[in-house]
DNA sequence: CGCAATTACCTTTTT
DNA sequence: GGTAATTGCG
């Protein structure tokens, strides 16, 4: 054996020293199995010879991939490894054989709302209303497909073979102008990235072939979060040579709400009939408490691929259950909690981490650590990239390097102030396809557009003219580029010395991002371009900008927490509603639900040392305070109830046994219980004048007559009654709302 | 015809 | 408590 060896226990050896073929490497949380990973490519490279532009790795997110990279370097200096996102390998696939499926190699990457936007207009285009359906629930279906790897046709033979249901029959529109669209923008959306790709090494086999020799070792990170269409690219690479190597933990899979396949790992050995499989189970992060608590609560999922979780570490601290009289409550004690944890010397800012189910959460606990004065950041909110002024800077880059891009060139038009309004741009749009011309070419013939006024064709040439003065090669970098736009188009202006304090962010704002490029100049020195650059700011995500060396405590979703490890861990708001999240519960399927307790499973194994969970009796979402329920998931698990009173002070500590395999949900299967408007409304003593969540057009169930659509809703309280229609044997009943076993399930 | 303030709407998780 | 479409005003 040599040095990749030292320190490993037998089976991660094994992993490490495993060459040819492929493998499966099942890790649970803590395991190793980022150490194993970056000493097995080392092990590739410098013992089988392999060389580093023949391997290809992929991870979920950047940060991720930034880590193996590092890490891959500590242990090969010198050498390039190329470590990478499936989103950011497909984008770098496609620059280069994009036009195998109609793409150039300028195209630009949509994020949410420019796809948001150019889906409004199609949608507008088609005569449906966007009110009754909604861009968002449109593109989500849209993205659904897409991550199935279905396209246009092919949901369009779904729907004619299936029973039809009206949102079908608006996609079944609306895709394929969606997609027409977008290939007319010259633009992909993230879920192109990937269905473009898959579909071309699909249909393209010498192209398949040609990459699978590229990328002869192929290592695929987290493939419990995999969806079709990166399953598909996978395996058509890998078919090839075999040489594939997978790890994850389905214990893990978080992603199934965006398209992720927990089958793709629990059926790798059927896939690859000569895989290889190898566990490691024995976790080297959490004391023991903690692990045990944590297997106890996922040991109610039914596990497919079992697995013990084991450690030869202490018991340490118990977890603790900490129950707060209201969210404020539980706010300020967990700063407080945290102030004192580092009072003792043992531990500081950094070591602290605060995971939630929704970044709504994070504005409290926010407020109270800054009262309590520690320093902390998070990883949410506004996204940097997401601020209007950053994406206006963005899209002048984009038309400037895809002059086709139409969401580029409707958001930046008019921005500054032009004088160039939306019965202008309609004109000159409609005059500009009629032709078969860019935007930018339309503009400037924009005296040959019917009907424009004097003012407006002046100001389009203008616009067209300044658009095309800019180029990557005339400004030198693309920090000289942006500065050159923002002086230009007078960009700041309006907010240079305003007393307003959100001006003067968007100032800085911009400044940030120009600092932003000037660092990507550097670092890419000659290999610097638009596109590279414009790529990598569609593809960041918020928790990237994480540092782990400052000291500050972290906040996050837990989504964001998978990957990371602290050795003090909070996660607020274990209530009903929140974890699980509510929507899962509303779903009949025990998937969703099973996939709630995975994520709790998630944030409660980030902890090394000390785990606390959080809840709160009262807590206010949607503007209005409810009492809470109890997350099911607590009793799953052990820990040390306290009871938090108003003061702060711990006013009830007891022991918590976990109950072992709890029903799913309480009451009816698959309804939760207090959902129901009468519950809801005698839940809430006295206070009769609580609007209940009944809206005509809102779809309900009852338990007896089934599915139905609130046709009418009248009186107020108590006399409240909701009239329904039920769709099932078309009939219309009328129910007190407070009495009747009424279910709202959305809409 | 274009702009700015007001209203109505929604609100999971992320590449 | 935030954003986007809609309305009213210049």
């Amino acid at each position: 054996m040599n040095v990749l060896s030292d320190g490993l226990t037998d089976s991660q050896a094994e992993a490490v020293h495993f060459i040819n073929g492929p493998l499966l490497i099942v890790a649970g949380p803590g395991s190793g199995k980022t150490r194993v990973v970056t000493r097995r490519i080392a092990n590739l490279v410098m013992n089988a010879n392999v060389h580093p532009r023949n391997l290809l790795a992929i991870t979920f997110t950047n940060k991720a991939a930034k880590e193996m990279g590092a890490r891959v370097e500590a242990l090969l200096p010198g050498q390039r490894i190329w470590v990478s996102t499936f989103h950011r390998f497909c984008a770098r696939i496609l620059r280069e054989y994009g036009d195998v499926v109609g793409i150039k190699s300028s195209f630009s990457i949509l994020d949410t709302s420019d796809q948001k936007q150019l889906l409004r207009i199609v949608l507008n285009d088609l005569d449906f209303d966007t009110v009754h359906f909604s861009p968002e629930k449109v593109l989500w279906r849209i993205s659904d497909a897409k991550n199935d790897l279905i396209t246009p046709e092919n949901f369009n033979e779904r729907f004619d073979e299936g029973v039809s249901n009206h949102w079908d029959g608006v996609v079944r529109k609306a895709y394929p102008a969606y997609q027409k669209a977008l290939l007319e923008s010259n633009a992909v959306d993230f879920d192109d990235l990937l269905m473009h790709v898959a579909l071309m090494l699909a249909e393209q086999t010498e192209l398949c072939r040609e990459l699978a020799q590229r990328y002869r070792y192929i290592l695929v990170d987290e493939y419990q979060d995999t969806n079709s269409a990166q399953y598909q690219i996978v395996a058509a690479l890998a078919q090839h040579h075999q040489n594939l190597c997978v790890t994850g933990d389905p214990d893990q899979s978080i992603y199934g709400w965006r398209g992720a396949r927990i089958e793709n790992i629990l059926r790798f050995e059927r896939d690859f009939p000569t895989a290889q499989t190898i566990r490691l189970e024995q976790n080297f992060r959490s004391t023991g408490l903690i692990l045990r608590s944590a297997d106890s609560l996922i040991a109610c999922n039914r596990q497919l691929k079992a697995k013990k979780l084991f450690t030869a570490q202490a018991d340490g601290e118990p977890v603790r259950l900490l129950i707060f009289p209201d969210s404020r409550a539980e706010a300020a004690g967990i700063a407080q909690e945290i102030r004192d944890l580092v009072d003792t010397g043992d531990y500081q800012w950094s070591d602290v981490a605060i995971f939630y189910r929704v970044n709504a959460l994070s504005r409290q606990v926010e407020t109270a650590l800054m009262r309590h004065r520690v320093p902390f950041q998070v990883a949410s909110g506004v996204a940097f990239y997401d601020r209007a002024e950053i994406k206006d800077l963005l899209a002048y880059l984009r038309l400037v390097e895809n002059p086709l891009d139409h969401t580029a060139f409707l958001r930046i038009v008019n921005k500054p102030l032009r004088g160039l309004g939306k019965t202008s741009q309609n004109r000159l749009l409609r005059w500009a396809q009629l032709n078969h011309l860019t935007p930018l070419e339309a503009c400037v013939r924009a005296s040959e557009v019917p009907k424009l006024s004097k003012r407006a064709i002046v100001g389009f040439r203008r616009f067209a003219e300044m658009i095309n003065g800019f180029s990557l090669a005339g400004a030198g970098s693309v920090g000289d580029l942006l500065v050159e736009i923002i002086d230009k188009t007078y960009f700041v202006a309006p907010w240079q010395g305003s007393p307003n304090e959100a001006d003067a962010e968007k100032v800085a704002n911009v400044e940030e991002l120009v600092a932003a490029a000037r660092q990507y100049d550097e670092a890419l020195g000659d290999d610097r371009s638009l596109q590279g650059f414009l790529e990598q700011t569609a593809l960041i995500s918020e928790t990237d900008f994480l540092e782990n060396t400052s000291g500050q405590v972290s906040l996050m979703s837990l989504h964001a927490a998978k990957g990371l490890e602290f050795p003090i861990v909070f996660v607020l708001g274990l209530e009903e509603g929140l974890i699980p999240h509510e929507r899962s519960l509303q779903s009949e399927s025990r998937r969703e639900l099973e996939e709630e307790r995975r994520l709790l499973f998630v944030g409660m194994t980030r902890a090394e040392e000390r785990l606390y969970l959080t809840e709160s009796r009262i807590r206010s979402m949607h503007g209005r305070t409810v009492p809470t329920i109890e997350s099911p998931f607590i009793r799953e698990l052990e820990c040390e109830r306290i009871d938090v009173d108003d003061t702060g002070e711990f006013a009830a500590t007891q022991w918590q046994q976990p109950v072992p395999e709890s029903k799913p949900t309480p009451g009816l299967p698959g309804i939760p219980k207090l959902m129901t408007g009468a519950s809801l409304l005698n839940g809430e003593k006295e206070s009769v004048d609580i609007p209940i969540g009944f809206r005509i057009g809102m779809l309900v169930r009852h338990p007896r007559y089934g599915r139905g659509t609130v046709t009418d809703v009248s009186g107020y309280g108590g006399r409240r009654t909701v009239t329904v229609h039920f769709s099932g044997d078309d009939k219309k009943e009328t129910f007190v709302a407070s009495k009747a076993p009424l279910q709202p399930l959305g809409e």
